[in-house]
RNA sequence: GCCUCCAUAGCUUAAUGGAUAGAGUACUGGUCUUCGGAACCAGUGAUGGGGGUUCGAUUCCCUCUGGGGGCACCA
């Protein structure tokens, strides 16, 4: 409709260069959609905007396609399009036709998506934080697959590097009995992370510690056969089983994993071939000297001959574009690294371009836990699955009844929600008596809005009532409305990569319904337009669910 | 020190340079002969300070204040 509207436009006044903006008005009273194209031309037509406005309006009229009810100008300049009844009728059987692929655009059609989320550290346990971006991840992986193209996820775990080498010095000095001697998985995680901390601390206390952690890497880097190694891949094991199972009841499937070891290899030698033509040596280390491009320097390779977390990424660019040669690769991190990685791109755009301009980097805020319940509660940075089963019981305490998988439905629609309802960038101080709720902006609330419909529609399904487009003598109400601005808030969230403008417009689409629903008696076996009532409630169920597995939430059957 | 991001009701936040700055929460009052009250309706309440660009600025530019992040061998 936007594409019709502007060929309308542009048929009534002429303008090559500049492409007319169409706008859903605030107030529906404006019209359904809008232009503010009159004042944007009125300076150089040399005149004011309202005569302008009036003179395309007059334009439009003499065309005047049949979807247009109404064109009209108004103050300052705006010119205000209202769209027949049969325009919004049409729009609501497209959504009962296409049912869940209503609001599938053609952006990346035939294209190929990878995108890389929720990267673990295979020694630091998967905890809330990371919770965070894979919830944003994952929903940017579903906006891909409304955008048409083909999508492949993977992730990047990180299973070298000094950091684990001080772990690993830890677990080999406790011995593995320790590390068998813990009963369940989440015990033997909990104690993994323990010596993660506890070898970072000692690596900066004592010294004797340095050379020993130094020899433990050099094995992890260079595969050295022998106790350590073994040691090492069971550890890598028990923490991997744990990030595919929390992964996988927040609802991500990965197709395949690069580890940081691979990426180490490729980008340690892709670096020593540019040596001189991108990387430069200084003090012992490879470097690359940002500052010419406003960027700072970085060292890739370092002193001992190790690529650093730099080079690495520029071997994971290598693998991706190798193994899966995409249109677009995504990326999300948390925007502590945005600088970090601007610096990479640009090394790696004189080696090839290509990595560069199809990389797209999106970022997300941190998530705090300075919250006095959370660390009273569990203690510290808690576990992912800590966190819902803290919401889980909240849940239950809420209405009893439900199954467990329908309660952990609703547990992870209110954490992910949390995340997905507000623009990904700032920081979230994360604490489950604030920051999740059941009623309001929640997740909760948008899923009880589908099974109410959903329930509706049971009730009539009963008493022989089945939804249906028919003619109808009432006016095109907000519902209908709302309903039919699905597909324009789905390009907007792939052209930005937003995943929060599908949250925003459906906590806007469950208000519309429920306040509908208040003053709608939907089953009424009297009234001649119930069946197109119940296409409308049909419409709302579908179009709710749709967005709401873009933000990677499932809609119970009851709850 | 240099570079960057951010600042909107008490709190959490929305708004491709557009119309009366939109929600939730909290607070106050109201709705139920109803198909699900995790609901609906109404009220109180906001763009950090100062300049500038523009027909029009929460949005762009400058500056001040207050916060976050980055700046050579961590990831």
């Amino acid at each position: 409709m936007e594409e019709k509207l502007k060929e309308l436009i542009k048929s009534a006044v002429k303008i090559d260069d500049i492409e007319p903006k169409i706008e859903f008005p605030q107030d529906y009273k404006n019209g359904d959609f809008s232009t503010s194209v009159a004042m944007v031309l009125a300076k150089r037509e040399g005149e004011k905007p309202l005569d302008l406005a009036q003179k395309i309006v007059s334009e439009i009229e003499k065309i005047k396609p049949e979807y247009l009810s109404k064109v009209e100008a108004v103050q300052p300049g705006f010119i205000n399009f209202f769209l027949s009844k049969e325009y919004f009728s049409s729009e609501i059987k497209n959504v009962l036709e296409q049912k869940e692929n209503y609001g599938i655009s053609e952006k990346h059609k035939n294209k190929k998506i990878l995108v890389e989320h929720s990267s673990p550290n295979l020694f630091k346990p998967f905890h809330i934080g990371h919770v965070m971006n894979n919830t944003i991840g994952e929903a940017i992986s579903r906006l891909a697959k409304f955008s048409g193209a083909s999508v492949t996820e993977i992730s990047y775990p990180s299973d070298v590097s000094l950091g684990i080498g001080k772990a690993l010095f830890i677990l080999i000095e406790d011995g593995e009995g320790k590390l068998d001697s813990f009963p369940t998985l989440r015990e033997k995680l909990t104690y993994l992370g323990d010596c993660y901390v506890r070898g970072t601390k000692l690596y900066d206390e004592d010294e004797s510690v340095v050379q020993k952690v130094k020899e433990i890497t050099k094995v992890l880097y260079e595969k050295t056969p022998g106790e350590i190694l073994d040691l090492y891949n069971k550890c890598k094991e028990i923490n991997l089983s744990y990030f595919k199972d929390i992964t996988k009841r927040l609802g991500s499937e990965f197709e395949d994993f690069i580890f940081e070891s691979e990426a180490g290899e490729q980008g340690e030698r892709i670096v020593r071939e540019n040596i001189g033509k991108v990387f430069e040596e200084s003090e012992g280390a490879i470097i690359f000297k940002g500052e010419e491009k406003g960027l700072h320097t970085r060292v890739f390779i370092n002193k001992e001959g190790f690529p650093t977390y730099e080079a690495k990424d520029i071997g994971l660019l290598f693998l991706k574009f190798e193994r899966f040669s995409p249109d677009i690769s995504i990326l999300i991190t948390d925007n502590q690294q945005a600088p970090y990685y601007s610096v990479v791109l640009e090394a790696v755009s004189e080696i090839n371009k290509d990595w560069k301009e199809k990389t797209v980097h999106r970022t997300h805020g941190r998530m705090s836990f300075k919250g006095q319940k959370m660390s009273s509660r569990l203690g510290g940075v808690p576990l992912a699955t800590d966190v819902l089963d803290v919401v889980l019981a909240e849940v239950k305490e809420k209405s009893s009844e439900l199954d467990v998988e329908t309660a952990d439905r609703v547990a992870i629609a209110s954490l992910k929600f949390s995340i997905l309802k507000s623009m990904a960038g700032k920081d979230i101080n994360f604490d489950p008596d604030t920051s999740l709720s059941f009623e309001g902006d929640s997740g909760p609330y948008l899923q009880y809005t589908a099974v109410r419909a959903n329930s509706v529609l049971m009730k009539a399904k009963e008493a022989g009532l089945e939804p249906e487009i028919i003619q109808t003598d009432t006016e095109t109400g907000e519902l209908e409305k709302m309903i039919s601005r699905f597909p324009k808030v789905v390009s907007l969230a792939i052209e930005e990569w937003a995943p929060h403008h599908i949250s925003t417009y459906l906590l806007n689409l469950s208000q519309t319904f429920n306040s509908w629903y208040g003053s709608t008696k939907i089953l009424d076996l009297e009234n001649s337009e119930a069946k197109y009532n119940l296409a409308l409630t049909l419409a709302t169920k579908i179009v709710l669910t749709n967005g709401l597995n873009i933000l990677g939430i499932e809609v119970p059957e009851k709850m």
